[in-house]
Order: C-alpha cells, then sequence, then structure tokens
DNA sequence: CTCCAGGGGGCCA
DNA sequence: TGGCCCCATGGA
C-alpha cells in the first residue's frame, strides 16, 4: 500500500490531531512548540503539559526569561516532564542558541538545511527533536521519524532503515507538504498508541495491511 | 510491582 | 556503527 493510501486510511480511523497549531487564540506558540519538543522526550505528553503551564504561569515561556532564571528554578517548573536536570540544561542552551540568532524572525531566511545542521549540534537537540522542531514550530517540510515510525513500516511490511532512510522513504514518496507531515506524524503516533495497547493491537495491523 | 511515554548523551568495544 | 546505561516523573 502506498504511503498516501495509508495516510487517507489512517485519517479515516484516527481522525485529526490538529498537533501544535502554531497560532492559537491569535498568540504565536512557536517558542512554546520548541520548548514542548524538548520536554516530550521519552516522556509522556500529560506530563510535559504540566511543566508548559507551569512555564506559562510564570511568565517563563520566552527564551530570556529561560536564560535568566536560576537552574534550580528552571527545574522546579519543569519537574513534572521528569529528567528536569537534563532538560534544564537543554532549555537553556537552546534559548542562549535563539536569542543568539537574533530570534524567531530571524531564522525564517535561513534554508532548512542550514537550520537542522545547526539545531542537531546543540547539546540536547537529537533527530526527532530537531525534526520536530522544524516541522511544527518553524514550519519546514521535514518529516519526523520516531520509534512508532519504525513500529509502523515493520507492521506495513516496510524496511525503512535507520533514521535517515525512513525519513527520506516518507519524503520521496509524498508531496512535500508541511500540512501533510505534520497531520502523518502526529497520526503516526496515535496508531502507535492503539498498537500499544493488546486490546486494540489487532486493529491497528488492519490499518497498515492491505 | 513493572513498564514505558511524542529521546539524547556518553562510553566502550 | 551498535549496544548499554543514565537521566526522572507519573499514569496504567
Amino acid at each position: 500500500m502506498d504511503l498516501a493510501a495509508l495516510y487517507q486510511r489512517l485519517y479515516w480511523h484516527l481522525g485529526p490531531q490538529g498537533w501544535w497549531p502554531v497560532q492559537k487564540r491569535g498568540r504565536d506558540h512557536r517558542f512554546e512548540i520548541m520548548v514542548g519538543a524538548i520536554l516530550t522526550q521519552n516522556t509522556a505528553w500529560t506530563n510535559v503539559e504540566k511543566a508548559l503551564a507551569n512555564l506559562r504561569l510564570s511568565a517563563a515561556m520566552n527564551p530570556k526569561q529561560i536564560i535568566k532564571m536560576p537552574s534550580k528554578r528552571l527545574a522546579a517548573l519543569i519537574r513534572p516532564a521528569g529528567y528536569f536536570n537534563q532538560k534544564t540544561k537543554k532549555l537553556k542552551i537552546f534559548s542562549h542558541w535563539l536569542v543568539k540568532s537574533g530570534g524567531l524572525r530571524s531564522l525564517k531566511s535561513l534554508p532548512t538545511s542550514q537550520l537542522r545542521t545547526k539545531l542537531l549540534s546543540l547539546w540536547g537537540i537529537g533527530p526527532e527533536t530537531a525534526d520536530s522542531i522544524l516541522l511544527y514550530a518553524l514550519e519546514r517540510p521535514v518529516f519526523v521519524v520516531d520509534a512508532y515510525t519504525r513500529r509502523l513500516c515493520s507492521a506495513a511490511g516496510i524496511d525503512a532503515g535507520d533514521y535517515g532512510s525512513c525519513q527520506r522513504y516518507f519524503e520521496s514518496r509524498l508531496p512535500r507538504s508541511r500540512k501533510l507531515f505534520n497531520e502523518y506524524h502526529a497520526l503516526i503516533v496515535a496508531w502507535g498508541k492503539l498498537y500499544g495497547n493488546k486490546k486494540t493491537r489487532g486493529e491497528a495491523l488492519n490499518l497498515v495491511r492491505a
């Protein structure tokens, strides 16, 4: 089954996921999306939401506040997201880079490949987090690969290979659309939860098989 | 009690 | 490169 048809199936069965709209209630959520991408590393999203709420309530959802804030205090705010010492360091390094780069506005003019290389050079930003930031916050047409994507490929009989191979597999077989990639990745995660549940695994397998 | 979330870094062979 | 361990909370 081709990837476009697979997308249609996932969408039909799981519905729109609506991950991370850049604009919500007239506000710019790009920085929050980036923070979320870092905080959600190996962490349940429900826990990330608590940490994000703490940052918002403390008026700390911006890079300058993150930089200024003592590490102990930042760690306390993001505590529910787990790995708080490492993630405190990651958020500070990332925020420093963002401010030093001139903020979100100045990133718009940079090519995606250059941005990706820069993100990957930062301590705490690996391939999935970099691509999530590029896709969901910076709205670049980059396909995000994660453990669920591998599982789906495996279940669908697709030999996707390593991260880069898997990414190229999807990017080369789909229209290079930021909105499509956004929804597709979110649908794969939703499928992964279905697959992870013993009671619905059969349903998940049916979705990816002819 | 165990398992694992919308990973990544460090180390070692 | 590939395998392991570490990081840490909270829900199932």
